[in-house]
RNA sequence: GGGCGGUUAGCUCAGCUGGUAGAGCGCUUCGUUUACACCGAAGAUGUCGGGGGUUCGAAUCCCUCACCGCCCA
């Protein structure tokens, strides 16, 4: 057999992949030899993703961890799995439609959206997982997850209880009351007409305008406007008879409530309290609002006055809440203005006696958009209230009376997914009460129950939790799971009267239920798993309700708008047939799904089984590290800490390992518009997955981002064609893998093992600590640097020698040394090299990785073949500085050696002949002609006869002698201080006096070449 | 505004608990010697951002300034 120049990495990757999976070689618990467990969650990826380099590196580094482990021993579960990415699923499945000019997802309804999204699902939703096997990732994918798995829509197929754990959480914390509905204000994205929570919110800095307006003062009131320097001095002094406001948002004027100002702002101290006009809207219902005072107006931002809009803005919400200003909407979900609600002329009134501080109840009914403006998109309605303020002369105008407008830089929130400016919005929302569930998510970092590495990420974390934020769980889409609570009228209402006192209802109470009771009541509402359990609650319900209609049997129907259409035509029924068994309670469920995190906070449990007692869940949880990107550590890692310590009470991890972002070579983050994206696959398909891992791994220094180039994975190629060619150079000589560690007798083959050893603990120790750029730059330099540039080297004599059987075995070991421990980080010219070289019986995926350590190091070996390499070294440095002809053969003439130095020039003589180029070595005495080359204790003469240029002889060896003399410099100086020697540990101060020693011999040794040759 | 990180060879970056700097790429010269030109040999290049401090000793610890980046407000 010859194997071919180089790995053919294309055509190796997906047959050995194939073996793979035909092996079942990454089945959880596959090669398991010990009781230990060794388990990590994928993050799962988006079901609409496809691999980035992100992913690449992230899972590069799991696969690392994992196959290390399975090599060990360990009984290992690499879970994999895709999450079901709520917005962007529904985002792809419509956008597919509309380009199919099919109808849209209203037109078709939920139920045949959902049926589409998962057609689409089991179509297209593997995409990234046939990618990730392209990687090498050995997760056991015949366990792939999928956190909609197991929903009543799902199809055949996708079965799975991941539905079930979801659900069965949303109701032990509704029980608990920790999940909780509210009217709050979210973050809203207009385009996918749904709330998200502020993880799904970008702030980004754009360019804006700040208007400038006057809020008439009520009455015509004016007041002495005084400002101030620093020192008190009055820099101005004026009537006015308005406030004046600034603003980046005109159009939400309309619904504000007040005007707020610092309470120690002395400037408009004599206005508060007083009212001031909107300077917006029909003239005949101008609104008054209040001039209050809060702590939140900056005095030196602006005018120190801000408007009060509490339904769209999340500072002035908290303002309005401190002070009781009613929170006035003015959109709907599309972020037009709002055409529900009272008239603008009933809104205004009510407005006008809130603002006076009369208590007007619930607003939501009050519609403060003037008739002209009601259904304007949010931008033209702005451009419409400028144009009227400015008309009217209320706005703010500069020396030559044009109006103030700054154009400058502000923030504001996008929507991650749609990139539409997101929109605070009044509307009722399921949360998760995170205060209450905090507490052990702390405190399990906090006492490294849970370890987060690099340990900077605490902080990160810690603050994130210690200001947690309630969490917005409903989405309003369709592709989720639906919430589980179902809603019901309320018909016990206050104001029945039992005419007869008989218990029953008449045709005059049946109509005052209807008319009072279902319009105007609230509703009531359930949790639970099913709809069954559910109807028992609601029976429970109704069971205090006069007969007949106590006996109602509770059915379900699509809304609110239904169940009071089936209840009225129930009851109509009743009135006419008086059969109670026809009487109907209708319910209907919560439309809105959950937050897909919501279920990726599950992931640990949820991928396992749970709620089962499943025998994974008890293998394999609390698993043990998760690997992951910074960027997601409040998303997923803080609610997945949060969430598994709520369910089950145990952390799901005991190490977070945080890794950077990929960058590209200018260090620049990758992103589709600035069109600097490397596409893994590309660089896979062109340098193959092992260099573009390897590449990655020795990159993956702990707290930075690694920067990527094509140069960096070429290198890395370059580096598995190294290894394949020594291979191939082995395997030319006879070397045949899969033997058991020989015990050579020769210098070299001791050394190596020796160096093998080194390095097996070196690898060990950097990935124990999760550093793995320490695991792949060593296993580089060992294997290139150490193993093929001197140990093949050193070999190729050998195998013509009485010691070439010991050196073949001994190199076969130490070849299947560097697949075993390249294997995690290389897997597939690792394996590749594994078959070729022997009968194993098994696939290197499986091989044991090995557990020696000093025993194998000869001290002796090590310490001679250093010296031989110097030896080499020198002799090579010199030849070259002095233009020797790199093919010339020079005599090797000794001219000084010590015990050792002969020793190991004996042991070595037909290695430094070859890689040195010259002649047997022979005792001598320097001469004319000659070059000199100095070693630990020995001197070498090289005659190189007329080509000598004593100048240059002499300009090399003052060099080599001025750089050993200020190395020893340095020394002395530091032993000939006493404070050194006192308090330095005593094995530095020897080193420093050994490293002395051979630097003065070194001196000594260059001393006698120049005098040789000053003589000549 | 708060927090975190960075500033080391021409470029991209390592350098863990302080013991006087390394890798890859690039560059120069030489080389087809029984694996490999995706190679080998030899070589050049560093006030470790500036300033101060602690220490026998600082790229490494502390303070400060400058610039760059990220996150949160």
């Amino acid at each position: 057999m010859t194997m071919d120049k180089s790995f053919d990495a294309r055509a190796a990757e997906a047959r050995i992949s194939a073996e793979w999976e035909r092996a079942n070689a990454f089945a959880a618990g596959a090669n398991a030899s010990r009781g230990e467990s060794f388990s990590v969650m994928i993050p799962p990826p988006n079901v609409t993703g496809s691999l980035h380099i992100g992913h690449a590196f992230n899972n590069t580094l799991q696969d690392i961890l994992v196959r290390w482990h399975r090599m060990r021993g360990f009984d290992t579960l690499w879970q994999p799995g895709q999450d079901h990415a709520g917005i962007a699923t529904q985002m792809v499945v419509e956008r597919q439609m509309a380009l199919r000019g099919e109808p849209d997802r209203r037109e078709i309804g939920r139920d045949a959206f959902v049926e589409k999204i998962w057609a689409w699902k089991q179509e297209s939703g593997d995409t990234i997982i046939n990618q990730l096997k392209r990687l090498g990732a050995s997760c056991d994918w015949s366990r792939n997850a999928f956190t909609m798995s197991g929903a009543p829509s799902a199809p055949a197929g996708e079965d799975g209880n991941f539905h079930d754990a979801v659900i069965r959480v949303f109701v032990d914390l509704y029980d608990k009351g920790i999940i909780y509905r509210g009217k709050r204000l979210v973050n809203w994205d207009p385009h996918f007409e749904t709330a998200i929570s502020d993880l799904e919110v970008e702030n980004r800095e754009v360019q804006g305008h700040m208007w400038h307006f006057r809020y008439p003062l009520a009455d015509g009131e004016t007041y002495d406007y005084v400002e101030r320097d620093a020192d008190g001095n009055v820099t101005l002094r004026e009537t006015r008879d308005y406030i004046s406001i600034a603003t980046t948002r005109p159009e939400t004027m309309l619904g504000d409530g007040a005007v707020a100002v610092h309470p120690d702002d002395a400037r408009y101290a004599p206005i508060v309290g007083k009212l001031c006009e909107i300077p917006v809207g029909p003239k005949a219902h101008r609104r008054l609002i209040p001039i209050i005072t809060d702590d939140y107006p900056d005095p030196d931002f602006g005018s120190g006055a801000v408007k009060i809009t509490g339904a769209h803005d999340f500072n002035d919400h908290g303002v309005a809440t401190r002070n009781g200003i009613p929170l006035y909407a003015l959109m709907d979900g599309r972020g037009a203005m709002r055409e529900d609600g009272l008239s603008y002329e009933e809104s205004a009134a009510i407005a006008t006696r809130a603002a006076k501080g009369e208590d007007v109840g619930d607003v939501s009914a009050v519609n403060l958009v003037p008739t002209d403006l009601r259904g304007l998109d949010r931008y033209d309605a702005r451009k419409r209230v400028i144009e009227a303020i400015t008309e009217e002369g209320l706005a703010v105008t500069d020396a030559e009376g044009n109006p103030v407008v700054e154009s400058k830089r502000i923030v504001q929130p996008f929507g991650d997914r749609s990139g539409v400016v997101i929109e605070p919005m009044l509307t009722d929302q399921w949360f998760v009460d995170t205060q209450r569930i905090v507490g052990p998510a702390l405190a399990a970092v906090r006492d490294d129950r849970t370890r987060i590495l690099p340990e900077q990420h605490k902080k990160v974390y810690f603050h994130w939790l210690e200001n947690i934020e309630p969490w917005t769980i409903s989405r309003q889409l369709w592709w989720g799971h639906q919430i589980p609570v179902w809603y019901g009228l309320d018909l016990r209402i206050e104001n029945f009267v039992d005419d007869e006192g008989d218990g029953a209802l008449d045709e005059v109470e049946m109509f005052g239920l209807l008319v009072d009771g279902l319009v105007h009541t609230g509703r009531r509402q359930h949790c639970a798993a099913t709809f069954e359990a559910v109807r028992k609650k609601f029976r429970d319900d109704i069971a205090g309700l006069p007969q007949p209609l106590e006996i109602s049997r509770v059915v379900e129907v699509a809304d609110r708008e239904a169940a009071i259409d089936l209840l009225s035509q129930s009851l109509a029924d009743y009135t006419l047939s008086q059969d109670p068994t026809h009487l109907v309670y209708p319910v209907w469920r919560d439309p809105d799904v959950l937050d897909t995190w919501f279920s990726s906070g599950l992931w640990p449990i949820g991928t396992l089984g749970w709620p089962e007692d499943t025998p994974e869940m008890r293998k394999y949880f609390p698993t043990d590290v998760l690997v992951t990107g910074f960027d997601i550590i409040f998303f997923w890692v803080a609610r997945m800490m949060m969430m598994q310590l709520e369910v089950v009470g145990d952390v799901p991890f005991h190490t977070v390992y945080v890794h950077g972002l990929v960058r590209d070579e200018k260090g620049a983050k990758m992103s589709k518009s600035k069109g600097n994206v490397i596409d893994p696959l590309t660089l896979i398909d062109e340098y193959g997955a092992d260099a573009l891992r390897f590449t990655l791994t020795s990159m993956a220094a702990m707290g930075r981002d690694p920067r990527l180039g094509p140069k960096h994975v070429e290198a890395n190629r370059n580096f598995v064609t190294k290894i394949w060619n020594a291979t191939r150079f082995a395997e030319m000589n006879g070397v045949r893998g899969g033997g058991a560690r020989p015990e050579p007798q020769h210098t070299v083959n001791r050394w190596i093992i020796g160096e093998v050893a080194h390095i097996r603990q070196a690898t060990d120790a950097a990935l124990e600590t999760y550093r793995f750029n320490d695991a792949a730059t060593g296993l580089y330099a060992f294997v290139w640097g150490k193993v093929c540039d001197w140990y093949v080297e050193f070999a190729k004599p050998l195998f013509d020698g009485p010691e070439a059987e010991e050196t073949r075995a001994t190199m076969g070991w130490v070849l299947d040394q560097c697949y075993l421990m390249l294997h995690p980080i290389m897997p597939f010219v690792t394996e590749e090299l594994w078959a070729l070289t022997g009968d194993r019986g098994r696939m290197l995926v499986h091989g044991d990785w090995p557990d020696y350590g000093d025993e194998l190091i000869d001290p002796a070996a090590d310490r001679q073949m250093n010296w031989v390499i110097a030896v080499i070294e020198g002799l090579r440095s010199a030849r070259a500085q002095m233009g020797v002809p790199a093919g010339a053969r020079l005599d090797l003439i000794v001219t000084e050696a010590d015990e050792a130095a002969r020793t190991a020039l004996a042991a070595n003589g037909p290695l430094i002949e070859r890689l040195a180029r010259v002649n047997p070595a022979r005792d001598g005495v320097a001469a004319k002609g000659m070059i000199s080359v100095a070693a630990q204790g020995a001197s070498f003469a090289l005659p190189i006869e007329d080509v000598i240029d004593v100048a240059a002889e002499t300009a090399r060896l003052e060099k080599s002698r001025a750089k050993a003399r200020k190395d020893a410099d340095g020394l002395k100086a530091r032993l000939s201080n006493p404070k050194f020697v006192a308090n330095a540990e005593p094995e530095v101060i020897d080193e420093t006096r050994d490293k002395l020693a051979a630097l003065e011999d070194d001196i000594a040794r260059l001393q006698t070449a120049l005098a040789q040759l000053a003589a000549m």
